[in-house]
DNA sequence: TGACGATGGTTGCTAAAGAAACTAGTTTTC
DNA sequence: GAAAACTAGTTTCTTTAGCAACCATCGTCA
């Protein structure tokens, strides 16, 4: 019988199972992660996404901030309305694209994000304090594996099946669901 | 400045920020798996933790299925409901406890899950077939670790700002958003 | 130049997820 | 032994996510 923790088993074990493991995981993390700005600023994970990266390099397009925080377009779309509407951002105009436009924060954003990203970094801090740095090396390491190894493994099926490759998709799903 | 797989960085790096890089991980994680799955049987996550989960234990109430798939008892009700329909799954009425029945695989059910319990495996040594048997265990006692310490903190705020503690939440989140 | 395809971004529609309210049954308490 | 408190599970309602369709603009190629 394999010990509790080893990830490969001949049974499936759904809480020896990586997928669900990483999902109860992530959920887990981000659930104590929003309750630390949630509560405050009255914002969910994609305007925390959208202020932090903007946060991060001053000036962005909704598209080169979806790319970066791996956000759907409309996800995008719809957090930076949100932050807008409270002036958290601004834009301006591309005058030589005028699909585009640049988005940054307010002073007012600013304001937040000063706040927001030391508690953020505070948490990840606490997060990691129990782990051994060489550990934290290794976990991201893995990760990037994973990551990788997922993407090889979904393209490969979807080869299989001959999908459509629908390109702006983040997470792409079975189309059609039995309703019974 | 720090290497760019440093988890533990001075400024706030969305790519290098742990709860980031969980969430991203995992959802690609899933999302590849839910290609094998889901295309072919017409099922989503909570389907497939239920058939998982009866197909490990054989027989099992709508209560445990979520306790130990770590689902909210919505989630439950309505997969369960969606198997039944679809006669995967039947339920015996407890007859001690007339509250709670007793879920378990029909031949139907249990024949989807013997395909299904394979490929899931095989798709899990795929994904893990890169990485030392070590480091495996390395992440999973690291994720461990993450699960613990993400609720010790979270419990920590709650305790804080004084929340109330419904009982019944899997993920609990801000109440009230700001709706601009 | 001007049609046609591609691209950035928004909106509309549908499905899924969770909170809260509810139903039905059980346990506790006086 | 009946009212109150509690529990398993379902339903309703609201929010959120994502796909698809769309609009406006841009690049390309005839």
């Amino acid at each position: 019988m394999p010990a509790p923790s080893d990830p490969v088993d001949t049974v499936l074990e759904l809480e020896n199972f990586l997928p669900y493991q990483l999902n109860v995981c992530s959920s887990r993390v981000s659930e104590a992660l929003s309750r630390i700005y949630g509560e405050r600023y009255q914002i969910g994970v994609p305007e925390w996404r959208v202020l932090v990266t903007l946060g991060q390099f001053e000036t962005m397009t909704a598209k080169a901030i979806g790319l970066h925080s791996h956000m759907h377009k409309t996800k995008v779309s719809r957090a930076v309305a949100m932050l807008e509407r409270r002036k958290l951002i601004g834009r301006r105009a591309n005058r030589a694209d005028m699909r585009e436009a640049f988005l940054s924060l307010t002073p007012a954003g600013r304001e937040i994000y000063n706040d927001l990203a030391p508690s953020a970094l505070e948490f990840a801090r606490q997060l990691l304090d129990t782990i051994a740095p060489d550990d934290r090396a290794m976990f991201c390491r893995v990760m990037s594996k994973l990551n990788e190894r997922a993407d090889q493994i979904a393209r490969n099926i979807a080869k299989e099946i001959g999908e459509d490759r629908a390109e702006d998709r983040i997470n792409p799903v079975a189309k059609e669901r039995f309703r019974g």
